[in-house]
DNA sequence: GCTTGCTCCGTAAACGTTTACGAAATTAGG
DNA sequence: CCTAATTTCGTAAACGTTTACGGAGCAAGC
């Protein structure tokens, strides 16, 4: 005899009692749920999994679906674990598990959450790094499963969805740049297809425009986002002849953000000095030398808000997060530093 | 009308022949498991998880618990997910996914481990961040699930772990430091219960006794593994009086070794110059400057050998990894660079 | 032709829950 | 005291699989 059944027998009460006495169902005497109660913290009783999600339909975890392989992320092991704290935070709140869907490098995005989809994983999911046109979108509306992207995409279904606001780091970015002499500013693009790319440099080109600074492609950098990518654009900035070579960057990715940094350091280019950088912030970022001027944002809060809008769309738990459909973008706050130092010579 | 049902009523044959097609089962005629697998594949059918863990007993999926908060762990950067990628080819190759069971900051590891366990998430866990007396080992042991650690523990049921060679790191760190004519040699230690502190400590005065050098205590610094406590190391180092403070330092962490190097450069002490430092790789320590000695390990074959010594644990599996219960410590390469520079004055 | 063995497949029970339904016991209302 | 309403609980079906069991069909051996 175990689980449910061998509570049951112990306390001499049916098993339709104790499910309905564990899971706050009000036709219960309130003398017997404490019996009950007590009972099951005392054999350590935890209802099973499977049975349970057979028998409800649901599951009680909500997925989070990242990609494994920062190299292709862009994004360290501190950029998600300071949102899952955030989003897990809001979980428990209402005994929701986390779990982090891992897809393999070697696997296709799109066939790992139908595999996710179909197996019953989760309630509900997270996914990240969407790409500008997403084919998980479509897919997760169509099977109406609740779901959250972190990112906007062109692959539009009226889904809910929260993103940086990257417009607003392009034109700060540019204004603060102009503001102090530069008008060959550079920016990095991704090489693949995640959105983010597009709407920053977008943006980039729309203040250029505003200053009246003519667009120049050669000053867009496309390479992979991480460190190893950084380095090698600090590079290349140091080998282009000095007419043609940006006098500033902008940068949104933390990795990015180091690893130029240090390419550039090690070519002998020293920002705030020869060199204007604004960049984004990490627990990295804040040891750079001379202090990085840079965007920042509490990952953690980040986390939360995903949760509570992930909810708010959860027939279960809406009237909780009463927040509609959220489609957002949130805005980062400028940290001044020295590293977008003096006007260009 | 859903799931197999459908599938069988499709075909007209019986759900019991569909699972057994589908799940390989010898008496099933050749032909008609051809005819089922395509019409599954058409279908997009996929075992429903609850259904099939209920009656199974298994799930099929293998658990990594870790505690988020990098704050915690120390591990930043790309250690996880360097890990995850290693474990998740090999489960891969068994049709195993890989989830990740984050335990919240806010939350008992014990109590998360033994709400993970009863709900039935996984058939196996690789736990990480192994205390020097840890619970959930006990835990696990006694429920007789499979589970491997990362990390040793003096909590020794004879179960299997893998762990990274600290003795290695701290005789190879002293003998090259006390080489080069150091004996005032700084070291890390956690200032929690970690295990691995210990075993490194140990092994740090062991070798400076072959040496014939007297343990000074005031040269293990306490704080937390991650890069603002080695910042503050730094800062400390250069705070104290010359001939207490120590000439070299050994690092086996990512991200205190990158504090480190940034707070003794702010304090105006130079790496390699005025001061040994032996780290541990990571792809940020690639950029310091000068180039870091440094103890370095694929982070992959660490999940792949994490992955194959647990799947050796599982009867399922066991006799496809004959590993027996593998309890090892892997060695680390030393990386030689120019951080630890020539003798003290 | 009868038995034996083999191949293939259908039937039904089981896994551990939740919950609709109805019954018993109690209370309230008159 | 009878009826109606309410509270509390037990019963049993259902969720989607897997698998033990047995039966049908067929070939082979004698």
């Amino acid at each position: 005899m175990k689980g449910i059944r061998r509570l049951a027998q112990e306390l001499e009460i049916s098993i339709g009692t104790v499910s309905r006495a564990l899971n706050g169902k009000p036709d219960v005497n309130e003398q017997t749920r404490q019996r009950v109660l007590e009972a099951a913290a005392a054999m350590g009783y935890v209802p099973n999994q499977a049975g349970r999600a057979l028998r409800k339909g649901s599951t009680g975890v909500v997925g989070f679906m990242m990609q494994s392989g920062s190299q292709i992320t862009g994004q360290g092991d501190v950029f998600f674990m300071s949102v899952f704290d955030g989003v897990q935070m809001v979980c428990a709140r209402h005994q929701l598990d986390l779990v982090v869907l891992l897809c393999s490098s070697e696997e296709d995005p799109d066939a790992y959450l139908q595999r996710v989809v179909a197996r019953g994983f989760a309630d509900a999911l997270i996914i990240s790094a969407t790409k500008r046109h997403d084919h998980r979108i479509e897919f997760l509306a169509r099977r109406k499963i609740p779901f959250i992207a972190l990112g906007r995409s062109l692959t539009d279904v009226g889904h809910p969805w929260l993103d940086l606001d990257f417009e607003g780091m392009a034109q700060t970015g540019v204004d603060r740049l102009v503001a102090r002499g530069h008008s060959r500013i550079g920016v990095f693009a991704p090489n693949d297809d995640t959105n983010l790319g597009y709407v920053f440099i977008d943006s980039y080109r729309d203040a250029l425009h505003r200053h009246g600074i003519a667009f120049d492609p050669d000053l867009i950098f496309r390479t992979y986002p991480n460190d190893r990518g950084g380095h090698e654009m600090g590079e290349r900035i140091a080998a282009m002849p000095a007419g043609r070579r940006p006098t500033g960057f902008i940068l949104t990715n933390e990795m990015l953000t180091v690893g130029l940094y240090r390419g550039l350091h090690d070519c002998g280019i020293r920002p705030g000095a020869d060199f204007a950088v604004i960049g984004r912030h990490s627990t990295h970022a804040q040891y750079l030398n001379p202090k990085l001027t840079c965007f920042y944002l509490s990952l953690r809060d980040l986390g939360i808000q995903l949760a509570e809008s992930l909810l708010a769309t959860m027939p279960a738990y809406a009237e909780q997060y009463p927040l509609g459909v959220v489609r957002k973008v949130l805005p980062l706050e400028l940290i001044e530093g020295d590293s977008d130092g003096p006007a260009p010579r």
